[in-house]
DNA sequence: CGAACGACCTGTTCGC
DNA sequence: TGCGAACAGGTCGTTC
């Protein structure tokens, strides 16, 4: 029972989000808000929806998109540790519950350990990312007109939110190291032809790792409370001091902007 | 304008 | 064994 209750790391970026996204459709399209209990007014100042229908759940980047049948847009954000789990029965305490939503056949609880999660009505006019659906549009056309007015290390480029939506610490390693891009080269010294192997890697490692319902390092959880199986065909993250999975290398940790950073010196330049 | 960095949080890990 | 410091990282605001 612990187990469920019990992690430190999730992370969710694009393909957590998107896992989340298409298992809500599944329990809660069309079905009626019955009850919003706010158990951490942190989370933001939402309230109101009782009686209200789901009239769709779609994803921005890392952000869920809950759109109500009187065209209410919530916005959440999981940010590092947020999780939304499903529970059939509502007797139960869940520790850093941040809110709940009650349906007809079931509770959907938000639990946020470190309280970063953040649930706000659509803005107009909300930020848009060059790159708005890393998954459908090809980057590097686009991307290329911009980088020569960058300097910053390609790694922080590809997490910059208003670059690319959805890409995260974990998966910015992970395309790093398939595109054989050293982290720290800076972007405006990448060639269209090196981009064009980041988009190719990058949409793969986003594609595959949404089939695999997401990367559970630590303690990422689907809806259901259960593992994603990404982690097992992560290359370099948390793979410090291992041998490179291509080259035989070692796999380097450096920090690069604040955030940890693995990639094989011997094969990524 | 772009780049870097602290703040926000709290559970876990590390070092003495 | 215990305690405090460091660490984890998505995003925003501030500073340079």
């Amino acid at each position: 029972m612990r187990e469920i209750f019990f992690w430190s790391v999730c992370m969710p970026e694009l393909p957590e989000v998107e896992t989340l996204c298409r298992q809500l459709r599944e329990i809660v399209l069309n079905e009626e808000i019955r009850g919003f209990e706010v158990r951490d007014a942190k989370i933001g100042a939402v309230s109101g929806f009782t009686g209200r229908k789901i009239f769709s759940v779609t994803r921005y980047g890392k952000t869920l998109v809950i759109k109500l049948d009187d065209d209410t847009e919530l916005l959440l954000h999981l940010r590092m540790t947020g999780r939304l789990l499903w529970q059939v029965h509502h007797q139960e305490v869940i520790p850093y519950t941040r809110f709940v939503i009650i349906f007809p056949r079931g509770n959907l609880f938000c639990i946020d350990p470190r309280r970063f999660a953040t649930l706000a009505l659509q803005k107009n006019g909300s930020g848009k990312a060059i790159i708005s659906d890393p998954l459908q549009t090809r980057w590097a056309p686009v991307l290329h007109e911009i980088t020569c007015t960058r300097k910053t290390p390609v790694k922080s480029f590809l997490m910059d939110q208003r670059v690319i939506a959805g890409i995260g610490n974990i998966y910015a390693s992970e395309i790093l190291h398939a595109a054989a891009i050293d982290p720290m080269r800076s972007i405006c010294e990448v060639t269209l032809r090196e981009l064009e192997t980041i988009s190719e890697a990058g949409r793969n490692i986003l594609q595959r790792a949404i089939d695999c319902r997401g990367t559970s390092v630590s303690d990422w959880r689907d809806l259901f409370g259960s593992r994603g199986e990404y982690q097992n065909e992560l290359k370099v993250y948390r793979r410090e001091s291992l041998p490179c999975l291509r080259c035989g290398g070692t796999i380097s940790r450096i920090r690069v902007n604040g955030r940890g950073t693995y990639f094989c010196a011997h094969c990524q330049q």
